[in-house]
DNA sequence: TGTACATCAGTGAACGCGCGTTCACTGATGTAC
DNA sequence: TGTACATCAGTGAACGCGCGTTCACTGATGTAC
């Protein structure tokens, strides 16, 4: 029975929880899924730890600073997950632009209220430039993908950064729209997998037409 | 001097303020916009309108039936610009899908927070549902325009809803991406205008290549 | 036109609540000798 | 190997705060006669 019990509590059945900075940001993000972009609190994040309510001052400057790196972890994923779709199909294709642009729909379905804190402004005083490196890293991604794709098309009439807003754009509304259900309420079934390459086609078509060497 | 008073507390000088309903959207729209998302509070607006805490309870089953007057306002204010934008040029043309999603973005440039409660999730536990008949109302400007464009241009492979669906997610990415600072992190200086002109041009130009009667 | 009265839109004080953060503390850990 | 001690990661109680909402009330308004 004391086994019992100690299998359920096992943490906590030491004074120093070991992990809790870690277990902090993980419950944080739970809080976050579940709750919303503004269901976390302090409190909250301490009672699924485990842990008194001071307890997180030691590994977090306050509660922003608490966000802020379940933010990080976003980009992070995120990052890792766009890196994936792009690599799941030969370098400087239109599928591996879609399998991208997938991903990082997939993710904000995943994850909608972190999505909208990592992208989102003044939920919890967070400036964008604090996400710097970790929104570069990510954003790098897609310029590579881009680059190889006008590379392999003698795409030289626009430059990188232009082609690669739009398709950026584009993925991002998809994941937006997605998340605040607002397909659901004008165009019931649609599948947002199969916008984004329907509309990344189009868009690339079109800028090939426009301005490629080269015609689709 | 008391004439000097009363103007400045004109409207509280009587005990019955006439417009309070009124008054405190007005409020509780300006917080939204000063303070983000969830910078709102009854007790704030109320502070606004110069009336008790109790008062608004006469105008609004609780905070969050003021919060959605709020979003309904947002979304009749959108559909008169998108409409404005939509009417500026010959109805069928691009430049008039073109004027109608910048009327989009700059609504979101103006009006952020608001913004993002339209189309964001579980923010104040209004669901999507409860905002259709404003949010269809809006939808259905960009449906006739994108109708009057593929009359005039004989587009009948494709049928209005799937043509608009990456309109409006363009669009709105772009209006996403603004209001989060993200295109000033990543490519300073740019454009968000001039960027859904480019993108959009493209895209229907690739549609028409792809699937039109009549070549662009 | 004057009056009685129902209705309505406010007041102001109070409630219970949960929050972020701080404080002096305590128990565990690791290291120098 | 054993011990003294500095360091560190926790505790738990308390703080002050602002919030949403309710209550019995009061002052103003409009209407029937």
């Amino acid at each position: 029975m004391a086994t019992e019990k100690s299998a359920a509590t096992a943490i906590r059945a030491r004074y120093h929880h070991g992990h809790l900075r870690e277990t902090l940001i993980e419950a944080a993000h739970r809080l976050i899924q579940e709750r919303g972009p503004n269901g976390f609190s302090m409190a909250d994040a301490c009672r699924m730890a485990g842990v008194s309510t001071a307890a997180p001052y030691r590994h977090f400057a306050d509660r922003t600073a608490l966000v802020a790196a379940v933010i990080g972890r976003g980009f992070e994923d995120l990052t890792v997950r766009i890196r994936a779709g792009r690599d799941s199909h030969p370098a400087g294709t239109m599928d591996s632009i879609i399998a991208m642009g997938q991903a990082y729909v997939a993710f904000a379905a995943d994850d909608g209220s972190l999505f909208q804190l990592m992208w989102g402004k003044r939920f919890y005083g967070i400036e964008r430039k604090h996400m710097a490196p970790a929104g570069d890293a990510c954003f790098n991604v897609l310029l590579e993908a881009v680059d190889a794709f006008r590379r392999a098309r003698d795409l030289t009439g626009v430059d990188t950064l232009t082609v690669a807003l739009p398709l950026w754009t584009l993925v991002h509304g998809t994941a937006s729209l997605v998340l605040g259900d607002c397909y659901e309420a004008v165009a019931p079934g649609t599948d947002p997998g199969a916008l984004v390459a329907t509309a990344t086609r189009a868009y690339l078509t079109g800028l090939l037409v426009e301005v490629g060497d080269q015609r689709p």
